[in-house]
DNA sequence: CCAAAAGTGTTTTCGCTACACCCATGA
DNA sequence: TCATGGGTGTAGCGAAAACACTTTTGG
């Protein structure tokens, strides 16, 4: 029988950076995406919704099925590492001998809303950022990277600005993360005008004070508008 | 425990309609996806090509993940015509009262090499037209949304015109299966020029004749600048 | 006062749109 | 011969790319 589980890539941006939230594993010292696995009534976006809330204290947030993970060595590839690190440890040893389909969710949460919480088999819940070669349980490192094409194709028909971002972010921001996401430099002048031309912000009075240079404006989603955009996508090729 | 699934949305495109390859159920007398269940030691990938190929009689069809169903009502919603029409049947009537999850693949083939074939439960295998409103089994008819929908999304990105037309076509064979999926007309020179930009199509000598009127020029994909141009998506919106 | 970041504007180029004319074919 | 579909070309417009100058800020 096959056991379905339900693996989530949740991300952050902050610091200019846009990070994944990972559990630490006790025993294996390694990193692992945060998952769990369905239950009877649940739907998979029920559960998936139930595992972010315990590792972020968030509700309702943004997810996205991606993609599913099938391979019947995906849960072996590691396991030589388990048998040996999780020996006499709580878990069954034979569980991880079972066959694991996985099926992958991305989330975009608001970074300094999120309250990072271990569960029982790990010390830690870390945000790590995408530049960090860290060791990752399994194919946790491929599910982050297919998590990540996903976004880049999908960044002008999701909100992806909207759920990352906080409530107020300067255009320099919000550059950075498209950067990010699409990893290659876009022209600072051409991204402003392109971004206003959508017409899905709206230019506060503020501006951020505390950098070294000249403050940047503030800027806003203007939730309606910007809705109404994304049902046709937000048209061009960044 | 859940059964997991796959049902295929098999594409077909001939006499200028998109079609989707049913089968048509001896007990319930509806349509139903070729589908089936993962065995062990299989991929989702090689089980959906299971699938297919029993139904098409083809081997290394493309296919496509592109989404779960897991709502537990799912296997409900028709549940009362089942249980009617299913009644004293070969299939064990408790059967259809379990969960199921199901992966939804959609595959893109060449309508002229496939041999229809049904199965033990299906008396027949056909073509059936997007735009015929069949009776259909369970949630199948909005599986086969999603897929178009899918479609519709991925085509920049994914080899939608070579899988689904034969070696040689017509520019408008091309732009009419274009327009199908899209569900809008196109402008017919600005279709063509777009897509010769592409660089994408050799240009053969041959023309079509046996149609009522000018004969069109035949062309087919360059497979090594189609792939190419695939990497990063055909740009522009259609 | 100066380096570095941010605000703003202009020119050019390219692609998309909208349209018109001619040609070939079988009925 | 003619209706229909198919091949090909062009003008105009708008969005995107390329690019420069000025302003603000903390150090």
């Amino acid at each position: 029988m096959n056991h379905i589980s339900i693996d989530c890539v949740i991300f952050g941006f902050n610091n200019n950076e846009l990070k994944v939230l990972l559990l630490h594993l006790k025993y294996s010292k390694e990193y692992s995406l945060p998952g769990g696995f369905l239950k009877y009534d649940e739907t998979l976006e029920q559960a998936a919704q139930r595992i972010v809330r315990e590792r972020t204290g968030l509700d309702k947030l943004f997810l996205k099925q991606f993609k599913v993970f099938s391979d019947p060595e995906r849960s072996k590839s590691n396991k030589a590492i388990l048998d040996a690190d999780m020996a006499g440890s709580k878990p069954d040893k034979t569980f991880f001998d079972k066959r694991f389909i996985s099926v992958g969710f991305y989330s975009l949460v608001d970074f300094r809303k999120v309250k990072p919480t271990p569960d029982l088999f790990s010390d830690r819940c870390d945000w790590v950022s995408l530049n960090e070669d860290v060791s990752m349980l399994l194919d946790h490192k491929q599910i982050i990277q297919e998590a990540i094409s996903t976004l880049r194709l999908q960044l002008n028909q999701q909100p992806i600005g909207l759920k990352l971002l906080p409530r107020k972010f300067t255009m320099p921001e919000l550059q950075t993360l498209y950067e990010t996401i699409l990893g290659r430099d876009l022209d600072r002048r051409n991204f402003q005008r392109k971004m206003l031309n959508y017409n899905i912000l709206d230019k506060l009075k503020e501006r951020k004070t505390g950098g070294a240079h000249k403050s940047p404006y503030l800027y806003s989603f203007n939730m309606e508008r910007y809705q109404k955009a994304l049902e046709d996508g937000l048209s061009g090729i960044w």
